[in-house]
DNA sequence: ATCAAATAATTTGCATGCAAAATTTTTAAT
DNA sequence: ATTAAAAATTTTGCATGCAAATTATTTGAT
């Protein structure tokens, strides 16, 4: 019996406790804008770049394909997003904030401010520091 | 439009990535057990301290009290564990480990090691060092 | 003792996460 | 040109995560 099966060891558990934190955290706040936390990293990767693919879009959040194509549609019923069909290659879709989704980024602008102000007694050099840890702890799992 | 939201400065994002990304590569490994990562978390809870009430565990994996009555229900019928009504204070339930249960314990004594095999150029020191920083985050939060 | 407030669990309804199978369309090899 | 393999999405089925409402019990205050 060693100690590698205890739970406090776990690097996995932070991640998880942390990981669901943060959905929580952020939910008061994207209430206010009426979207989830997976549809706001679908809104802050089109914010940064409109008008892309689905595949872009689940390369960039890391969302599986499966439950972006449910969150693509409840963003369009929204009215925050529209789909079209590439008429190249009919495989592929594009998508693109609509002026609603796009006025959404004003909203958004304050929320990043009001999670860092939770994070009592982490400073930011201390922070950008861990953030390379956990990019390299990303690149051990490769893509998938 | 600062950068505060663009996608690969979200400290969340990260979280999500690296969540996601560890319940999927304990899955393989899990499969053997025929458990899933939740489960794993209960079981881990358990191996540590057999006969717990399910509040007691909740508190201890994170897992919500909602999702945590629907995994003890399939850990029942893959008698893994049994529940049983405390007499004195009936609102409480125990959970203690079958005998199956654990047996497994043995099975998953090497599930960490082949885990660790997967942290390329991550040393050990290093990562006793960040889990203490994903600690002091995890209290930025409070227990919810 | 009595009754409101607190606890422990469960239930409900909605939104993913994910592997695997299915669809549609394109590309590549023969 | 045909056809098999590849690529982009969607669909399916199962397992959470979570807020909120509900149920059953117990505790605490009057």
């Amino acid at each position: 019996m060693s100690d590698s099966l205890k739970l406090e060891n776990q690097l996995c558990h932070r991640f998880y406790l942390l990981s669901n934190a943060f959905t929580r955290a952020y939910r008061p706040l994207l209430e206010k804008l009426d979207i989830t936390y997976p549809q706001y990293l679908v809104l802050m990767a089109l914010w940064e770049e409109d008008n892309v693919t689905i595949a872009s879009l689940i390369s960039k959040t890391g969302i599986d394909p499966g439950a972006m194509t449910l969150i693509l549609k409840k963003l369009v019923t929204k009215s925050v997003i529209s789909i079209t069909k590439d008429e190249q290659d009919k495989r592929v879709k594009h998508v693109c904030l609509t002026d609603t989704g796009s006025k959404l980024q004003a909203q958004a602008e304050e929320i990043p401010a009001q999670m860092l102000c939770r994070f009592d007694g982490v400073g930011v050099e201390e922070l950008r520091e861990h953030i390379q840890f956990l990019d390299k702890l990303s690149a051990c799992f490769g893509q998938n």
